[in-house]
DNA sequence: GATGAATGAGAGTTCATTCAT
DNA sequence: GATGAATGAACTCTCATTCAT
């Protein structure tokens, strides 16, 4: 990526979490790069173009992230407690941007489209650490895949709680949210 | 709720999950009610106006219906399950509205402000069943609040999983997802 | 004029007083006026017909106004006191009213040409006392129509001048302007 | 003002004048000035913001014309007759747009108060003059400043007589003018 | 006489995209 | 590689007017 793409990517990723996809305008993302707005199609093919790149890279850096972080790890359930402290820290800090992602998942367009295949591919990940779960026998074996999805969806659901009580205690989230969906809410 | 603007309610909320809130227009709303644009402003402020109308309505509809079913039972589980089996059905039968909402709770926007409050409001109807399972010593009675957000995040992913799989049978999914509440993924 | 046509009029001076012509709604004038919408167009055939109405309603009563002051008068330069005086009073204590003709003077609209008529009504008025003096050996025959144009434009002026200043002793603009319609500048 | 502006001016002028500001249409100037309506917001704000650039420059121009035209002139009377002719020159010749500004003079708009303060710089260099007048004691000292609002009124009220009677000899009406001013209607 | 729901033409404005330089 | 002036389709919203009751 030369230093002028970085430029935009970096003004785009500002602009989209401090907007919205639909309220950042083309205008604005050239302003925050500093280049003129037909740099911008020289660089991206359109707007879609860089949201589109934006979240591969977004989630490329999430999954090197996580397979840096357990390459050296045994326990599965230790490989799921990382996965859960790296997708937490990065929602956290990047708060605005990951609700960005959340409000692009669903429709039709290309963008969204793009983004829930790459997020299928994190799940798949997640699904990995599971059925390693599984087949050392802490955790049942069935259903795995939906799992994964309900791993996400806890995950999300305690960001957005984080982020109404403006808790940003990690470690302690990831407690909680371990807990749950290790045990669930019974007893 | 008079005539017409039943016709423009049941109409916007078609084209709202046919194309999304942005995609969708007024031309077309007041198309698909048969009624002239005009017409809609003469019942609603404005596109978000309507909006906002029918994210109350939808929601007060499932409050009403959540209340109706449970007031005669007695296991706060079976309460939890009720819930559990009325938001799936009609999240799956009216799926495309259900994305739309997704889509519209993040942001800075009146409208998105509203469907977090009237979201909030749901919220503390399911941590009221919570808390009455653990009065009844069946659950923890810790972080009743997260857990609330994360049976919201289980039951969001599980759609979003039936979705995908195009798997349509309620009473399976509402256990299994019952089971990852109650019990995690552990053993 | 019947009840209901009365309050529309006494709406309608209000409302094209506060927002000019064009920034009154017929929707403000009926909520103003107590009625509904369509009792509007039952009395009247159009905004610009309201309009009308309330102009040559206007005039008429400076007209009598004028009329009635000074018939009993004998000096011509009393009775053109007599209509400053009246002008001014009216023109500044229906300020808004005022401001909202002179800008509905100029153009094409049918209501701005029945302004521009009913106006030249009264400026024969001012001319036929101009006349009297003349007659009178008090000022110059000479061009005695652009002198009563002048005179109203001497007069409009002075409003304005009152009207930035908030100067509203009217005995003594009145004895300012006569004076400069008299004498001019000069000496 | 680079080429595509001075298109959009001259437009913005003409339609301005044929129709007045509300009737004008943005869809309108931009044919008229053979640009895309996009062009328009793309050297103007708003429709409101061509208005205003329109008389800045206009007044602008007056202004200069007669600095430049009184500056080696010693009579502050002969200064006076300078504006007379200019602006009455000015106003006879650019008529409808004469008329338009004039409509445009009340009310609360933006454009409307800009404006009234281009004018009332315009009113200031009126005052000075009369200023002058008065130290070479060839006018009273008395109330200068409501005395350049009606030196502005009266040359109003003679264009309009000059426009209902198709009158175009400038400088017979300005010394008629010029003689009301100086002298008023007296003897 | 009075109502007010319904109309629809038309307005100003936005903005992703293009392309000549 | 980079620019930024120009585009025009598309959008939301306004409001005087009509008409069945």
């Amino acid at each position: 990526m030369n230093k002028t793409k970085k430029l935009i990517f970096d003004a785009s990723i500002k602009s989209f979490s401090q907007k919205g996809f639909h309220k950042s305008t083309m205008d604005e993302i050239a302003d925050m790069a500093g280049v003129a707005k037909g740099t911008l199609y020289y660089h991206f093919k359109s707007k879609e173009d860089i949201f589109k790149f934006i979240i591969d890279e977004g989630v490329k850096r999430i999954e090197d992230e996580i397979n840096e972080k357990t390459k050296n790890m045994l326990d599965p359930v230790n490989k799921l407690r990382a996965v859960c402290e790296i997708q937490m820290q990065l929602a956290i800090n990047h708060l605005e941007f990951f609700k960005t992602m959340l409000s692009q998942l669903w429709g039709d367009e290309e963008r969204q489209h793009q983004l829930r295949n790459v997020l299928s591919r994190y799940f798949k990940l997640i699904e990995g650490f599971l059925k390693e779960a599984a087949d050392d026998g802490l955790i049942a074996d069935d259903n795995l895949e939906i799992m994964a999805f309900n791993f996400f969806g806890v995950m999300t659901s305690t960001v957005v709680y984080s982020l109404i009580h403006k808790e940003k205690d990690i470690s302690q989230l990831t407690e909680t949210l371990l807990g749950f969906v290790m045990r669930g809410i019974g007893r």
